[in-house]
RNA sequence: GUGAGCGUAGCUCAGUAGGUUAGAGCACAAGGUUGUGGCCCUUGUGGUCGUGGGUUCGAGUCCCAUCGCUCACCCCA
């Protein structure tokens, strides 16, 4: 026996319905926000994820899909959305001076971690990247978009939590001062320790007892951040109060992704264990520009699929039934069946049969068990008098026709 | 990469201080007025107890290894 690959999973049954149409649902809210679709390629080269990610981060440093392929170029399974986005921009050139663009995108993404709750190898992200509007009208737009869809696909127990990195400048002085506060306290975690250098705002997420009494009275980026960025956070929460959209100010709300620069957000749900991000993003200013193309201001969030459907309510699809049930019992049957049948489903009418051999009985179960609403029953006797059977299997009553009544029987039902 | 827990029928699990033919519920199939479903009843199908060693007269039960799953840490959606 061949199993599948630890972290991946098969997606079927009711389980596949519901993903069936959650994708339908974004697709109506991205649609009604004027986001366009696009189409990425799962495999990229490995430099657009170690350039605009970051190459320090965790995902790029350990957990990616990365090989080589045929040709010995380094190619990696995309670990995220918003590098692509940028290159597909980029590549087909197209922005242009106070163009504005929409973007969505609903895939697979690879890490390599140790699967638990909520989180496994090839896991599923819907997204969103608004391109070229600086303002903070680009954050509520895609906020406003996240708050609404989550609420109509009915994930109440949420709260978005929103923070300001500042811009590169104000950063700089927010990450010296913090540097040397860290440097004269001695309580940090190992890993605190090394991410001190590498990226000392990685210390501010840190969920060990001890880093977290140090980083209650560490200097707050609130504090530090210029004019700017203050006013830009100041707009921004005007807007989303103005809409009624909750929100609360988490001032250790870093992301492990290097290219954010003022808004971040995450938003969390209960009910996912310690993986309780289902959403989270920001902007991201500089990435495009970092990367060779062009100087494009950027906001996007990405939404865990396979988090989100962990939460939806029980009722989130309804049931399946079946319009009608044929019964039958011989080729003699048959013939006069499968036509009209046939022409049923041309219809729209969902309608099934089951050929084998077995009781009344046993076919009366088997349209129990599909929740057909109908079932046409045709023996010798009714063939003999040229009639068929039609029960309401709900009321339990059942009339008599004529075969003709066969060809239109959705008139009938 | 680190730690903990768990692997017994398709699914959820029970299996007492190791003892002879391994159980239940659900699901599936057939029957219960030889042409009528749901509820109920009866019967049946289905497991080399994850795998490989070891201890023992005897192992699903104890020990070791291995694989797998789960949860948590880390990190992240």
């Amino acid at each position: 026996m061949i199993n599948s690959v630890r972290g991946f999973k098969d997606i079927y049954g009711k389980e596949a319905k519901v993903w069936e149409k959650l994708e339908k649902r974004l697709r109506e809210s991205f649609s009604l926000w004027g986001f366009e679709e696009v189409r990425l390629p799962i495999l990229e080269k490995t430099e657009l994820f170690q350039r605009s990610i970051g190459d320090t981060t965790d995902i790029v440093e350990k957990e990616m899909y990365t090989f080589l392929d045929k040709s010995n170029e380094s190619v990696t399974m995309r670990p995220e959305g918003t590098a692509s986005i940028i290159r597909f921009l980029n590549e087909h050139k197209l922005y242009g001076p106070d163009k504005i663009l929409k973007f969505f995108y609903i895939g697979p993404m690879f890490r390599y971690e140790r699967p638990q709750k909520g989180r496994l190898r090839q896991f599923n992200q819907a997204g969103v990247e608004l391109l070229g509007d600086s303002t903070p009208y680009a954050e509520f737009e895609v906020l406003s978009l996240m708050d609404n869809f989550l609420e109509s696909i009915g994930i109440k127990d949420r709260m978005l939590f929103l923070n300001n990195l500042g811009c590169p400048l104000c950063r700089q002085q927010y990450r010296k001062t913090l540097l040397e506060y860290l440097e004269q306290n001695h309580n940090l975690c190992e890993d605190c320790i090394r991410r001190k250098n590498t990226n000392p705002l990685r210390v501010l997420d840190c969920k060990s007892e001890t880093c977290k009494e140090t980083i209650k009275n560490s200097p707050k980026i609130l504090d530090f951040i210029c004019e700017n960025c203050k006013n830009h956070m100041a707009k921004l929460e005007e807007l989303l109060k103005m809409c009624k959209i909750q929100y609360q100010i988490d001032p250790y709300i870093v992301r492990g992704l290097d290219y954010y620069v003022k808004t971040v957000f995450e938003v969390h749900a209960k009910g996912l264990g310690s993986q309780s991000a289902i959403l989270a993003g920001g902007r991201y200013d500089n990435l495009s520009k970092d990367l060779g193309g062009y100087d494009i201001p950027a906001v996007g969030w990405a939404l865990g699929i396979e988090r989100t459907v962990l939460l939806l309510p029980e009722n989130f699809i309804e049931e399946e039934y079946l319009d009608i049930f044929f019964i039958y019992f011989n080729e003699r049957a048959e013939k006069i069946i499968l036509p009209p049948l046939n022409n049923l489903r041309k219809k729209g009418i969902k309608v099934s049969y089951d050929p084998s051999k077995g009781s009344l009985k046993s076919k009366m179960r088997k349209a129990d068990k599909l929740k057909s609403r109908y079932v046409v029953i045709l023996g010798d006797d009714e063939i003999s008098n040229g009639v068929f059977i039609l029960k309401n299997m709900n009321l339990g009553k059942q009339i008599t026709l004529p075969l003709e009544k066969l060809e239109n029987l959705e008139k009938e039902i």
